[in-house]
DNA sequence: TAGAATATTGAATGGTCATTCATTTTCCGT
DNA sequence: ACGGAAAATGAATGACCATTCAATATTCTA
């Protein structure tokens, strides 16, 4: 019966559940339709995970890992701030646009409770912000960036604009491709909306 | 009907809605507890609402409503686009920063599925961000905001720097008043990072 | 290969709640 | 003050589902 060792049963599970709770959001996911989904006894799933809510921690972190790995790769390969900025906006757009149902995940299934997104704020998400706010400060020691902004208010900017573009696109059911908005972003970022 | 000389009992569901759901999220609220709080029995909340969910999005309306006809009030005192952006985003940092049990609502609460995202961006936000695309649209012809810049795009930006800073402000428990940020985030719309 | 250790199974459990509706209370016109 | 209509009540219902655990299957060790 058990297949191949290690984790795959696992991840097996984290994928069938990010396929169920995208499409049925997660409060009408039961642990029994993942369990049916990834192909294991219902049981199964509790020796994996405590339970189902940290069964939707672990798709965050699971997703959020890759993230921050990719991210921290891409940056070491720009040297200036503006150009870090450039590869940031990229790689989250095209990073959420890859996987419509990991980005409803993300985008909305992860933010349903206070308790919930406290926690996300302030682990990954907050490592997040931090790399932003570091960009910005080294944008404004190269002179690139205007100093008179606080870089963590500009790196929750930057992040709020990036979240509702991939909130947009979850939601409006066209087909387009997410980082097709990269240019505008960038440069929104970069001008402002003034002449 | 249910409604005599006073309104009140509707607006006291309402009202004990907001508190019960901010305290303790939606799914963990049961309604039993909204009729303790806005002293009613459990069976005459189903005499103003069709349901639980129903009652979630009549709290969205409600707060909505007044949002955008204080708005709307407040854009005709205003002549340049550039005043109207001021104005708006006062009026949005002012209004959630009102009310934190209101604003866990509409910033995390209301938020919790697909399905209901959907309903409320094709309807009430949707209007929002029409309003924010027309200011823009004026901006532009005024010659005072970047003609290059797609309307519905920057107004997306400027809605997802404005719902950043509110959920900011949500999950940061410091004692900070919302609407302090107004200047940064006006001078952050205009300008951008750039020098 | 035996037997122990480990992994998996899935039916049963127990608790939770949204919703209903038979009954009671309040309202109001005459 | 009466009586019918409208409102309100809250106990009962029934559906739902996360989680458990005794039983079974599989893998490992010597």
């Amino acid at each position: 019966m058990a297949r191949n060792g290690d984790g795959s049963k696992r991840e097996r599970i984290l994928d069938a559940a990010v396929v169920e709770i995208a499409r049925r959001g997660y409060h009408s996911t039961t642990v029994a339709m993942i369990a049916k989904r990834a192909g294991v006894a219902d049981g199964t799933i509790y020796l994996y995970f405590k339970n189902k809510e940290q069964l939707l921690f672990s798709l965050f972190d699971r997703a959020m890992g890759r993230f921050i790995s990719e991210g921290k790769a891409s940056l070491e390969q720009a040297a200036s701030a503006r150009e870090k900025l450039i590869r940031i906006v990229e790689l989250h757009l095209t990073l959420v646009g890859q996987d419509r149902d990991l980005a409803i995940i993300t985008q909305v299934e992860l933010r349903h409770s206070l308790h919930f997104m406290d926690q996300l704020s302030r682990t990954l998400v907050g490592e997040y912000l931090g790399i932003l706010a570091q960009v910005v400060i080294q944008g404004q020691q190269e002179g690139d960036f205007r100093s008179d902004l606080d870089p963590v208010f500009a790196a929750k900017s930057i992040f709020g604009v990036l979240d509702e573009m991939a909130t947009d696109w979850i939601l409006s059911h066209r087909n387009t491709r997410l980082e097709s908005k990269s240019a505008s972003v960038v440069e929104f970022l970069f001008g402002g909306l003034g002449c």
